[in-house]
This record gives C-alpha cells, sequence and structure tokens, in this order.
DNA sequence: AACTATTTATAAGA
DNA sequence: TTCTTATAAATAGTT
C-alpha cells in the first residue's frame, strides 16, 4: 500500500513474506488495540506463522479463556464440553452406583440396618443364609478333593513301599539277580515310570 | 484517521461509538484476511462488543477449535484437556473399583467362588455367618421392639376397657351424674386425653 | 530498523 | 446503514 500497490496472495519470497508478516501483524494488534480502547471491546486474536509460530493479542480487559469460554457459550455449541459434560454425567453415574454396591455390600456385612424393615431384614438373611450354605458347600467340597487327593499320595506311597519290600524280598532270596523282577506289579505301575526294568532295582514315580 | 485525528480512547457518544466499532471491526477483519493470503498464516480473531455481541474471523485455512487446540498445545498450558485427562483417570477408577465391589458382591450371594482358596472361602465364610448373626440379632430385637410395643397397646385398650365398664358402674348406681368420675383411674391415664373430665363420659386416647 | 512515496483506512458529514 | 471525501495511518519497497 505504499511505493506501489500489491496484489492481495501469497508473497512468494520468505524474506519479503516474513517482514510482511511481522509488519502487518503489528499493525492489526494495534488496530485490533485501538479498537478495545475506542470501543469497549474484548478481542482476542490467535494467528499461527507458516512456520508454526504462535501470536497472540488480547485485550487488556480480559483472559483468552474468558474469551473462549464466552465464546462456546455464545454459540451454544461447545466445542469440548459436548464430550466432557458426557463424561461428567457418566462420572455422577458411576459414583452412585457406587455408593449403591458399598451400602449393598455393607448391608451384607452387618452395617446399615437401620433403615431395613424386618421384611428386608429377614430376606437379607434368608440370602444370605442360602450364600453362606452355598460357600460352605464349596468349602466342603474343595476340602472333599483336597482329601480325595492325599488319600491317593498315601495309596501310592503304600503301593511303592509294598513293592520295594517285595523287591527286598526278590533279593534276599535270589542274591546274584537271576531271578527277573515279578512281573505282577510291574505291570501294575509300570506306566508310572515309563516301563524302565533296565536296573535289578525298579524306580517307582511318586504322585505330585 | 480522517477529517481530523482522534484521540485513541473511548468513544464517549454511543452511537458514534457502535459505528466506529463496526467500520473498525470490517478493517480488522479485512487486514486478518489479507496477512492470511498474504503469508499463508492462520488466524483466528474473536470479539465481544459491550453489549456482548460476537463476532469472529477465521482463516478459510483453518477452523476455531483447530486455532484453540493448537494454542493450548503450543502454550503447552492446556486449558481444558488437564481436567479432561484427570476425569478420564477417574473414570477409570471408578469403573475398577465398580468392579471390585460388583465381585465383592458375587462372592457373597455364593457366585465367583472359582478362584478363591481354602483359605479365603474358611474366612468368607466366618465373616459371613457373623454379619448373618448381627443381622439375626437385629431382626429379634426390631420384632420385640415390636412385640413390646404391641403388647403396650393392649395393655392401653384393657385399661380403657376397665375403666369404661368404672364408669358404666358408676352410672348405673348414679344415672343423674352426681357423682363425679372416680379420681384413682382418671389420674392414672389422665395425662392421655388432656385431661379433659368435662363430661360425664370420659375419652379416652389408644397409643399409637 | 528507518525512510517515504503511496495506498488504504477511516472520521465526520450527508 | 451506506456513501462520500478529506485526511490520518499503514505499509511496500528501498536504504
Amino acid at each position: 500500500m505504499a511505493r506501489g500497490k500489491i496484489q492481495i496472495k501469497l508473497i512468494e519470497n520468505s524474506t519479503n513474506r516474513q517482514v510482511t508478516y511481522s509488519k502487518r501483524r503489528n499493525g492489526l494488534f494495534k488496530k485490533a488495540n485501538e479498537l478495545t480502547v475506542l470501543c469497549d471491546a474484548r478481542v482476542s486474536i490467535i494467528m499461527f506463522s507458516t512456520t508454526g509460530k504462535l501470536h497472540e493479542f488480547i485485550s487488556p480487559s480480559a483472559t483468552t479463556k474468558q474469551i473462549i469460554d464466552q465464546y462456546q457459550k455464545t454459540l451454544g455449541i461447545d466445542i469440548w464440553s459436548t464430550h466432557y459434560e458426557k463424561m461428567q454425567e457418566q462420572l455422577k453415574q458411576l459414583k452412585e452406583v457406587n455408593r449403591n454396591l458399598r451400602k449393598e455390600i455393607r448391608k451384607r456385612m452387618g452395617d446399615c440396618l437401620n433403615d431395613l424393615s424386618i421384611e428386608d431384614l429377614q430376606g437379607l438373611e434368608r440370602e444370605m443364609d442360602s450364600s453362606v450354605n452355598i460357600i460352605r458347600d464349596r468349602k466342603y467340597r474343595s476340602l472333599t478333593n483336597q482329601i480325595d487327593t492325599s488319600r491317593k499320595k498315601v495309596r501310592n506311597v503304600e503301593e511303592i513301599h509294598k513293592n520295594l519290600l517285595h523287591e527286598l524280598d526278590a533279593l534276599k532270596e535270589d542274591p546274584y539277580g537271576l531271578v527277573d523282577n515279578g512281573g505282577d506289579y510291574d505291570t501294575l505301575i509300570g506306566y508310572q515310570n515309563g516301563g524302565g526294568g533296565g536296573s535289578s532295582l525298579t524306580t517307582y514315580a511318586l504322585l505330585d
């Protein structure tokens, strides 16, 4: 606008562009400030250069956050809050659910019984009795299983012991190993040690 | 800046101010647009007049949300996202807590017992037994209270009945009401009907 | 960063 | 609000 008119189109020369950006930015900010003072307006200017550099103007009477908040409020279209409010709602619901769950647990622990009627108490008692029975049953079955396993182990150990005794007897009667291992007990638990009969004394696996 | 220089200070005349606001706003937006084109910059201008009216300029190559997001990102100071991420974290935690609470309840209802050891089952059983006892006790006390209240009511009704009989006897012996109500039972439950002895037949309040 | 010829913006008036 | 226009301000090109 001086020393020759220019076309409003991208300035190709990078240096010129840079200089013009700087000059006009100052001009813009000056105008914005004048507007702020003359007309008691609140102005926010945010700008990024091609290189990503940030420059901002804000009327002294405001903050950028204020302006943006009011911007959203005025447009009604909350750029973020849509998402944000949904989260808030979700949060509230979760807290409520949480509170109820805790209350439920406390009831089941014998707390917070004040606001329950006799019928409620009766129901709660019955429900918990039945639950305890289930738990007791589960515990019992679990115990039974363990006992059963133990019993099997014991039986296995006994079997091994018995076999060892047999082998010992055989050794006593035939110290030079001329007689083969008796087939009956070997086949009986032979699958447990891979059928290895190579040594004169059979090894017997213990159950886990 | 024409037809006379002006001081950069609030324009007192409201109409003038309004006009100047409009003119200079256009000027500002025009300059912003030129800057956008000449220097390939992205500019966001948001302004509010004294009266709260919103006007905005945005470079065609951008959206206001983009600019504001980049503004926050560049400054590092997230005006909202800090809050947002905190909420997200909170949400996650609440959901986790919620899940655990539900599991706890299910355990206490005899579900989900698979991953509990015998010791856990034992502890759970003991805890629930004790809770059931508390509930049973509470129920018992509640029942006792009700029974007690009922008993009092019955006693009250009996008392009233007895008194009525007395009055009836008195009436039979003194049909013309010359003899006053017998003092003993009147004072006994007199506080219950406000001490009203005005009528020949005393009224007796029933307990609630 | 300063200069300055010119263009542009705009204050006041219509 | 829009147009006009005299004048102030901004700025492109130069140093």
